[in-house]
DNA sequence: CAGGACCCGTGATGTTGATCACCAGCACAA
DNA sequence: TTGTGCTGGTGATCAACATCACGGGTCCTG
C-alpha cells in the first residue's frame, strides 16, 4: 500500500514497537480491539497542523511516524518551540482530559501518519478501563516534568549560550558514542532552533560560529559533531 | 485545642470547604473514611520546607492553612518562584504519581497546617477507588496548565515589565472591584516578586516607582490597589 | 534561464536590564 | 540604647542581545 507525500502506510502503529512506557502499551487483547475501533489512521503532508493552540480538544494524536513540532506564540507573533514530538507520542491528551482548549500547536515537520482518536471514544475507553486511567496519570505527569524542565531553561539559564549548550546536549544524549564525541542530524533551520531557546536567528547563527571555533562541535554536511561535551556542560553548570 | 504558632488547629481539612475541582471532593463516605485513616496532620512555622526539590518522593501534601510558595533553583543559586499555593492546594501530586524526585520545594509563606499522606497508601487507595484516577488525571491536567502558563509567561514575554504587568493582573482579578479598581494585599517582597518574574529586585522596585508615577498602580500601606487595569493589559498585549 | 522563496552569515548600532554600590527605614533582640 | 538583619530606593556603569541591514548561498518553479 503506497500512501501520499511518499510515505508507506504502517498498518497498527498504536501497539508499541519501540517504548515501554508508551500509553497503549501492555493492554489487554480486548482493549486493543477497542482501540483500534475508535481509532482513525490518517497521513499528513510536512507542515500540516494537527491542532491549533487555542481550538477545542477533538480528540488525541498518536504519532505513527514523522516528527511533530509543539510550540506556542503570542499575539506579537512570537513564537516558541515547546517539545519535538516523534514515533510514538500522544499529543493533545492534557487537553482531552481537562477538556481545555489545545495549549499548543502541533505541526508536523516533515510528512507521517499519526492516528487520531476523538474525544468522546477516548474519554469512555478510559472509564470502561479503569487501568488505563492511572497510565493516563503517569502520561501526564511525564508531560508535566518535561514542561519543567523547559521552564527551568526558560527562568534559570540567563544567556542564549547556555540555553544552546543546553539543547546540544539534550540532543547529544540521545546518541551516545564510544568516545567523547557524537553525532546529531541537525534537522532544524536556525531559526527554529532560536524558537526553542527564546533567542533570535542571528543569535543562533553567531553561536554556532562561536562554538565551532572554540571546537565544541564541527558540521559535516547536515550532521552535527559534538567534539567536547565536558565544555559544554561547563556552560551549563546550572 | 491550641497549636503552635498561634495557629488553630482544623480538625479536618481534607473535605473540601471551598472549591468544587479539589481532589478528594465528592468522594464516597467509606473513602473519606480511607483518606482519614491514612493522613496525619501536622502544624508548620514561617519557611518550613514541605519538600525539597530534588527529593525521593514521600507523599503529597494538602495544605489546610497558610500560604506556600513553590520555586525552584539552579546550582548557581538562582531561583524561580513557580506558583503561591493557598489553602486546599494539594502538593507534591506530580512527583507521587510518577515516582520522579519532587519538581520543586514547597516552603511556607507563613505558619500553616497541613495533611501529609504517604505515597504507598495514597497510590493503594488510588488502585482501590477507580474513580479517583481520572480525578487525579484531571488534577495534573490543570497543574500541567499552570505550568504552561508559567512556560508562555517566561518564553514569550520578554521584558521583566510586561511580565510584572502580567503578574499583578492575575493578582487583580482575583478581586474584581464595582469600578475599575482592585485592592491586593501584598504579602511578598520585592526579592520574591523578582523571582516570580525571573529579574532582579532592583528591576522590580523601579518598575514600582515606574507604575506608581503612571498612575497604574498605588500603595496604602501593604495594600495595593490597581487604578488603571486597562493600562497594564496594554502593557501585557502578548 | 530568470525569478522568487527560503536559508545562513555578519557587520553596525542602540537599549535594556543586570550588576555594583550605597544609604535609609524598620523590626527585633541583646 | 546600640547592634544586626532584612527590606526598599536609587544612581552609575557596562556588556549582552535584539534589531536593522545587507549580501551571498541553494533550491524550486515557471
Amino acid at each position: 500500500m503506497r500512501a501520499p507525500y511518499g510515505l508507506n502506510i504502517l498498518d497498527n502503529c498504536l501497539t508499541c514497537p519501540v517504548r515501554e512506557e508508551h500509553l497503549f502499551c501492555n493492554l489487554s487483547v480486548l482493549a486493543v480491539q477497542r482501540l483500534n475501533e475508535i481509532k482513525s489512521t490518517a497521513v499528513y503532508p510536512k507542515g500540516a497542523m494537527l491542532f491549533i493552540e487555542g481550538q477545542q480538544p477533538r480528540g488525541v494524536f498518536v504519532l505513527c511516524a514523522g516528527k511533530a513540532k509543539l510550540s506556542t506564540s503570542s499575539r506579537g507573533g512570537k513564537t516558541i518551540i515547546t517539545k519535538l514530538s516523534e514515533s510514538g507520542d500522544v499529543l493533545g491528551l492534557n487537553a482531552v482530559v481537562s477538556n481545555h482548549p489545545y495549549e499548543v500547536t502541533a505541526e508536523m515537520m516533515e510528512p507521517g501518519q499519526a492516528n487520531f482518536i476523538p474525544r468522546d471514544s477516548l474519554l469512555q475507553f478510559f472509564k470502561d478501563n479503569g487501568d488505563v486511567a492511572l497510565r493516563v496519570a503517569e502520561q501526564l505527569s511525564r508531560n508535566y516534568y518535561t514542561a519543567y524542565e523547559e521552564i527551568r531553561t526558560l527562568g534559570l539559564s540567563s544567556s542564549p549560550s547556555e540555553k544552546f549548550a543546553k539543547l546540544l546536549l539534550s540532543w547529544s544524549t540521545e546518541t551516545p558514542q564510544t568516545d567523547g564525541s557524537s553525532q546529531v542530524k541537525l534537522t532544524l533551520t536556525h531559526e527554529e532552533i532560536a524558537e526553542m531557546i527564546g533567542t533570535t536567528r542571528e543569535t543562533v547563527s553567531r553561536l554556532f560560529s562561536e562554538f565551532k571555533k572554540k571546537q565544541f562541535l564541527h558540521l559535516k554536511g547536515s550532521t552535527l559533531v559534538i567534539r567536547n561535551r565536558p565544555a559544554l556542560e561547563k556552560i551549563v553548570q546550572s
